[in-house]
DNA sequence: GTATCCAATATTGAATGCAATCTGAATGCG
DNA sequence: CGCATTCAGATTGCATTCAATATTGGATAC
């Protein structure tokens, strides 16, 4: 038995990662979102290989859609194809994982920088609500809300500095770092410390200092790093 | 008559943007690089309405590689797609211009940092052969070559950090830059002035200056937005 | 027993056809 | 005369079909 997996097994089990409110004219967007996920989300390990007439079958449309939809993953950098080959899930090293989190400090840093520079009304507001949100999951020990919660924090960041390009990037980011194994949030301390770490690019957006915001975003990440990578090697 | 134009009348023009040596099984990629080529090079220009099967008429095949390519290139921000209705040429205004190298100080910065920090055999003296050859090309007043030999040293930089995903979010920015109208080599002084900036930033990487040369890489994106900005206001 | 070649098979690449739907103009009604 | 409605044309979305090619298992020669 070789290292390849295949998804023949699977089944339809795939189809739960289908959105269910797909309108019509979309199946293309749906299959792509419901194969990211299922890759996201560790449901479609490093090396499956990904036939087309099976991905069909299994979200029940013709492999037209499925053909976009592995094109589109490839460019992400979720899947590698090859021509006449195959498609498979791409594998993650370490070395990528910390190649990751160099790029990443850098853009969160910019991103908290723009933020704190055109600070948005509404801003700081939305993200002390939803780092009141997190706290609360922190108490429950509720690690998968505290990790949605955690994105959403991110992501209301991003929205903020009204640049399409780091949005995108980030995004991109955002996505190779949700297919790491596990969450970080669930090591011990980790919760209680990324609210303080959140916290302090808050206030330093809060009093508009773009400089103190970029460093505090920056250390935030360079932490992250640290943790992830510990948890990788086995604490 | 509306602002949108059409790609009708561009008919078999298209076809000088594929390369030549097509090789059979890789048509998609090959319609994908064609269509990006032709948008950077500004032959197909903003607003303007991409039909599938006009572009595949050009092409001279099925509408299906065309349909992938233009997915992908809607995922890369070149295009903008419709459900129904269609795809057009992004529109790219100055505040995307700014957005875009805000970003891309950033991204160089950086790249220039991991540069110095590897500094992989071999890379100092690319970097000074390119910059030799660009010299040759700003005495001649070569814009178009000059043009060319930039990107290629701004590719050896990026190719040295040896991380990939800055390599692609690079890329990336590189794309979006070329779709600007004209290039800034071409304006009165700006040649010699690159070819300094870019030596600092490899006497930097020469002594494995890392903080040193991420300031000048930076500052040779400032000085470069600054001169862009010059030339698209119109001087 | 092993290496090599060949053909059968599995799988992807691209083309074609049909269905869905958006646009725009002509038409009917107030 | 203005506005809503409907219908035809144009265009994309997806399914199906055909073509090309990589893999693999076996037969054969050494």
């Amino acid at each position: 038995m070789c290292a390849v997996t295949t998804a023949r097994n699977h089944g339809k089990d795939l189809r739960r990662y289908l959105v269910p409110g797909t309108q019509r004219g979309r199946t293309t967007d749906a299959v792509t979102d419901a194969l990211r996920e299922a890759i996201l989300d560790g449901f479609l390990t490093p090396t499956t290989w990904l036939r087309e007439d099976e991905i069909a079958g299994a979200f029940e449309v013709s492999r037209t859609p499925v053909r976009e939809a592995m094109r589109r993953l490839a460019d992400e950098g979720l899947v590698i194809k090859t021509v006449h080959h195959g498609t498979t899930v791409a594998p993650l090293s370490l070395e990528d994982v910390l190649a990751l989190y160099v790029v990443r400090e850098n853009l969160e840093g910019l991103a908290a920088r723009l933020a704190a520079v055109r600070c948005p009304s509404g801003l700081v507001e939305r993200l002390d609500e939803i780092g009141s949100r997190m706290k609360a999951a922190a108490a429950e020990a509720d690690t998968p809300r505290l990790s949605r919660l955690n994105l959403e924090w991110h992501r209301a960041l991003r929205d903020a500095t009204g640049n399409s390009y780091l949005g995108r990037f980030l995004g991109q980011v955002e996505h190779a770092v949700r297919r790491l194994p596990a969450s970080t949030l669930g090591h011990p301390g980790r919760a209680e410390e990324v609210l303080s770490e959140h916290d302090a690019v808050v206030r330093a957006i809060e009093r508009r200092d773009g400089a103190g915001a970029e460093q505090v975003a920056k250390a935030h990440m360079r932490r992250a790093r640290e943790i992830r990578l510990a948890v990788m090697l086995g604490e």
